[in-house]
RNA sequence: GCCCCUGUAGCUCAGUGGAUAGAGCGGCUGCCUUCUAAGCAGCGGGUCGCAGGUUCGAAUCCUGCCGGGGGCACCA
């Protein structure tokens, strides 16, 4: 049971006692920003003062008086401060506590969660079309896709990643046509690709001098150098799910048929829509082109269905580029037209990611490659980098930036923190100092201020690993392992573990606080995606 | 015109409706005889775009306006 369970639960007992009525359904503790205002504080006392009929601050007084009276386990003091808040002070004991239960679950299992209950969840990202390598643009957020796929995995979901190929139509036709006439030694076409890549391709293609050949031979090479990218990230897909196959298989005329069946469909003008107005879109779609052809949007919901009611995932999130934002709305209608209940599909859009020296394109052929930024900075740094800030924030790479300041990334101050941990392991061996087990050490003397500050940070991990999942917030957890890399650094400094003038049984309490921070930062390093190097 | 993001320190950005808004970078100044100085500490820096509203309490929620980015095909 944790400190917040603890403290909610004697909140509500005390509420009890006094015959509030009703009860609030939960009670909101968190941690105050100043000491001052002690350890864990609620908010409780203004937010049920009405239902108790009293003021804010008199209910807090009450609470507080009750609360001291029995006080609840590590509860030093309650006071009663500004317009109502009950301010709980702790004994050291509950960091100390909270320091067992990192060792106690080790990198396995601190943080983790049982939230998603083994549901099963698809995460669909980069999907980029393999007309090109993966550049800066559309590679940014697939450290996010896959750092939120870990966050998953560890609160409880069963995980699957999956790239959408689009293999087929006319980008595949343009690739084609100019690797044809690269070959030929020609100009590409207007509309085609122009990026050195194509001459590459060219000089090795030996196929017949067929467009769609041609096209879809370039496409295999492409992607083969797509995953070989990601996979230098530690991205690795479950599945790489081609659109030629849902076309191939009528799998677009079955959804179309399903459809029409739902009084959602209409005829006009030669083309057969989708009334996705009904479902919450600003206009109609069409699914069947005048021509006959299906619409993008058709072979989507085709591949959606696929998902949802062939494979049965419980959940998916689809994961693009403020670019597709027009596709979003038909989508979601488009799936819950087919009966896929709300909810269970979720888009999130990541802002857009472009370059300080212009925009990027792969048909000008003018972009940076995701290859040529980690063989410049690392995989490491690259990945921390594009899991800084939120994803709804709009980034511009600058590269001539990133590589001045590439030493001060702060992927190093973090990892930097985690080889001084290995540091200490290696002299402590050498030194021949033995760990005692943990229950055999007096944590009690981890008193100071900077200890104390890892101790903290340390038991906010489970808290946090929580709130970026459900926020689908992976930047959430680098925050907290800079935050805790700081405090780490500021322990380093100011207390020696196995100093001379460190007692035996204070040493041994370090180590313990190590080990914690160890810990600590190899679960969220984890989660990122980013190693946690023994030495640098 | 409509839809989605966004506006917080010189710059890049954090900030689950809470109390006196934070960090990194850049600038200046200190700290290596101990386990890694890729570190630590100090100084300076703010009308949280503007105006209303909701609330005991708003950077956070709502409305309007202004600025920035993106999207609005029988393209994919």
């Amino acid at each position: 049971m944790t400190v917040r369970d603890i403290l909610a639960d004697s909140v509500l007992a005390a509420l009890a006692d006094l015959e509030v009525e009703p009860l609030p359904t939960a009670v909101a503790l968190e941690r105050p920003a100043r000491p001052e205002h002690g350890d864990w504080s609620s908010n409780v006392a203004m937010t049920s003062a009405k239902a108790a009929g009293r003021s804010p601050r008199e209910l807090a007084a009450a609470l507080a008086e009750r609360l001291s009276a029995h006080p609840p386990p590590h509860v030093a003091a309650v006071e009663v401060a500004g317009p109502g808040f009950v301010n709980f002070r702790l004994r050291q004991s509950w960091l100390q506590e909270a320091l067992c239960e990192v060792v106690r679950e080790g990198t396995e299992g601190y943080a983790r969660h049982d939230e998603g209950k083994g549901e099963r969840v698809q995460l669909e990202f980069v999907s980029a079309n393999p007309t090109g390598p993966l550049h800066v643009g559309n590679g940014w957020l697939c450290s996010y896709g896959d750092a939120l796929g870990r966050i998953l995995f560890r609160c409880g979901w069963s995980v699957s990643r999956e790239y959408y190929v689009n293999d087929t139509g006319g980008q595949i036709r343009r690739l084609g046509e100019s690797l044809l006439a690269r070959r030929r030694g020609a100009d590409v076409p207007e509309e085609g690709y122009q990026g050195e890549y194509v001459s590459e391709l060219a000089r090795a293609y030996d196929g017949p001098d067929d467009v769609g050949a041609a096209g879809r031979w370039a496409a295999g090479r492409i992607l083969d150098n797509i995953r070989s990218t990601l996979e230098g990230l530690d991205i690795v897909f479950d599945e790489w799910f081609s659109q030629a196959s849902i076309e191939e298989s009528g799998a677009v005329e079955e959804t179309v048929a399903l459809l029409r069946d739902t009084d959602l469909v209409y005829e006009a003008d030669g083309a057969t829509w989708l009334r996705s107005t009904a479902v919450g879109d600003s206009r109609d779609r069409v699914l069947v082109k005048s021509d006959g052809e299906f619409t993008y949007l058709a072979g989507d919901l085709a591949y959606h269905r696929d998902k949802f009611l062939v494979r049965g995932f419980d959940r998916v999130i689809d994961i693009f580029g403020a670019d597709h934002h027009g596709q979003v709305a038909s989508l979601l209608a488009g799936v819950e037209a087919l009966g896929v209940g709300p909810g269970r599909l979720e888009v999130e859009l990541g802002q857009m990611v472009s370059l300080a020296e212009g925009k990027m394109s792969k048909r000008s052929g003018n972009f940076v490659s995701m290859d040529e930024l980690v063989a410049d900075i690392g995989p490491d740094a690259t990945r921390l980098l594009s899991l800084m800030n939120s994803i709804d924030q709009a980034t511009t790479v600058d590269l001539e930036l990133i590589r001045r300041q590439s030493m001060e990334n702060p992927v190093y101050y973090v990892q930097y923190a985690h080889a001084r941990i290995a540091s200490i392991d290696r002299v402590r061996a050498e030194r021949g100092i033995e760990r005692l087990p943990i229950d055999r050490v007096d944590l009690g003397l981890l008193a100071h201020a900077r200890e104390l500050d890892v101790l903290r940070s340390l038991s906010e991990l489970p808290d946090v690993v929580l709130v970026a999942c459900r926020e689908r917030a992976p930047h959430k957890v680098t925050t907290w392992v800079r935050e805790l890399a700081k405090h780490f650094h500021g322990f380093y400094h100011d207390c020696y573990v196995m100093g001379q003038e460190v007692g035996e049984e204070l040493t041994q309490a370090r180590l313990w606080l190590v080990e914690g921070a160890r810990i600590g930062l190899a679960v969220a390093l984890g989660l990122l995606g980013v190693s946690a190097p023994e030495s640098m």
